[in-house]
DNA sequence: CTGAATCCCATAGGATACTG
DNA sequence: CAGTATCCTATGGGATTCAG
């Protein structure tokens, strides 16, 4: 399996020279980026429909995290030439590679514990 | 299971509002943290020990991934009262429930394509 | 040995406004 | 609708030096 991509962003290249672990946070770390993969888990959305979801990202932000997901491999955008524009995004096979590590982020995230008041 | 501290690290407040995944990156995103999780997984790291195990971290850099990596419930930091000092790092429970998504991560980042020459 | 102090720079990411 | 353009700030993280 391939990126389909040549070169690897920079992150991800000095993450090699350390450890795997490294890796997968170069990749998938930052703001926003494993949420996004979250919902496509589930389904393509359009860029309107992860805004949405995802609450309060900006325009701004969320290429730049859709811009890096598809440098690194993990999510294919689709642009349909009609108007108005309709741009879809859905993950590749090493994007759904993800499923279990997500469930499994989401799970320890969602049990952390919440200091007592 | 609780932290053992009562405020929680901003970054951390911050993604409670949004996503379970969010709460784990913002716990364990960042450079050379996963890595030191995976080795005090291991067993009782010195400060020294893990620096060296590490490669290129410098000190100021690693005494801060350490504080978060403490302030966030995952590490515990045990000082003895020694000339030379010592210093050792374990991990808590809530460190050592990270066993198997730090595996996987670490198992996901090294499946991860390099891309064709 | 285990840091703290200081300095520095690049990047991440938000706010706002605009466009094909 | 799906972004760009511009501006801004906070912070992450390295380099270097010093200290208990």
């Amino acid at each position: 399996m391939t990126t389909g991509t040549e070169t690897l962003r920079s992150p991800v290249q000095r993450a090699m020279e350390v450890c795997p672990v490294e890796v997968s946070m170069a990749v998938l770390g930052g703001a926003w980026k494993l949420s996004a993969v979250k919902y496509l888990l589930e389904r393509t959305h359009r860029f309107g429909e992860l805004q949405r979801r995802l609450g309060t990202v900006t325009p701004r932000t969320l290429t730049r995290v859709l811009r890096d997901l598809e440098a690194d491999g993990i999510v294919v955008r689709t642009v349909y030439a009609e108007v108005p524009p309709r741009v879809e995004y859905s993950l590749t096979d090493l994007g759904r590679s993800l499923d279990q590590v997500v469930g499994w982020l989401n799970a320890w995230g969602d049990a952390y514990p919440r200091p007592v008041d």
